[in-house]
DNA sequence: GTCTATATCCAGATAGAC
DNA sequence: GTCTATCTGGATATAGAC
């Protein structure tokens, strides 16, 4: 029957969401080699052989995490850059939206980190670091971009636009790893203190 | 004899440093469990077994190089606050040399990113999770102190001198993951990207 | 779909010759 | 001190019953 298999396909997908769910702070708290397939499991509270029917291997789950957190978020870089805001208001929302999320939701430190590692790892699937190589440079030329609109409209100070999305990005990434570091104890820093490099004369 | 006691004890510990400069680079990049002994051995030159002459164990190294790591690091920091210069000239030596370091030496990054990584680990030998919850603060605290002793020369802006040195040295990790990220393609951004979280009227 | 049991492989650590 | 050979444990992935 159709409908039958739409129900089962479905139920599939939320299993293997899952199973993501569980192993993206595993990864991300261990490593992929430390965490074990049994881990994984049982944090999602099913037998280790189950996992096989959802995933070939413990490296496809982790190509899939990496996979779904690059769509995710150069999806939203893009829309940012498309809402109707000037250069400044688009730094200060992307600015106070991360720093917020970031308090409110471990998960997105979690992949923070998890990429961040998986950046520089030589021991994470060949697959993983391709999509990291093709992906990984949108949100910093969205923020570019954003900085030199925002210098020919005279709003921002100066700096290389460039440098300035580097600084902003690595310290995003610097704070989630600092998240994990602190759990539950962490506060995000004033936005200002992030919006300042690119508005000098901001005050706090 | 007692000469050559000294020399053999000499000569130990030069094999001992080798081992660990050699290790530092394969765990950052690849994780303590993914870094096999037979590669530490191998980019050292020496059969796998005999590295247990010199170690006990592939989780005694870990904790060394975390040990030596906040050694230095601390000691550089305690250093920098007992110089005689104004609090400003303080943080702006201590970006710009740790700016410097980062894109010169790639080391600098990599045991960075060590302690980084095993700082949110739960898969770090517990010996190593003692020493970094031990020592951790205190780079911190001196940029804090810092900030709070430029507050009230008048020197620096506002904001919560927890929070700038927060920042300060999450950019600062930051920028290491980027560093390797990078490669030898890396360039540090202008220290003032920096400094001008504490300073706004700082031009660029 | 779900489980238990197991084949297989691989890496850490040790033994023992030189 | 240095090597090669090996023991041993543990983790991935599979097989096969239910």
């Amino acid at each position: 029957m159709a409908r039958s298999a739409v129900q089962n396909e479905q139920m599939r997908d939320e299993r293997r969401q899952a199973i993501l769910s569980s192993a993206v702070r595993l990864f991300a708290t261990r490593g992929l080699a430390a965490t074990k397939v049994a881990d994984i499991a049982s944090a999602v509270g099913m037998a280790q052989g189950l996992l096989y029917h959802y995933f070939r291997s413990k490296e496809e789950i982790f190509v899939e995490i990496v996979r779904q957190a690059f769509d995710r978020m150069n999806t939203a870089a893009r829309e940012l850059e498309r809402l109707p805001l000037t250069p400044r208001q688009k730094i200060e929302r992307a600015a106070t939206t991360l720093l917020r999320t970031l308090e409110e939701h471990e998960d997105f430190a979690w992949i923070s980190v998890l990429i961040s590692t998986a950046s520089i790892s030589d021991a994470v699937p060949a697959e993983a670091t391709a999509i990291i190589r093709r992906e990984r440079d949108v949100p910093y030329r969205v923020v570019a971009r954003l900085a030199r609109a925002g210098q020919r409209d005279g709003a921002f100070e100066g700096g290389r636009p460039d440098d300035l999305a580097l600084v902003f990005w690595t310290t995003v990434k610097g704070l989630a790893l600092h998240r994990l570091a602190l759990g539950a104890a962490y506060k995000s820093p004033d936005p200002r203190i992030l919006t300042r490099m690119f508005f000098p004369e901001t005050r706090a």
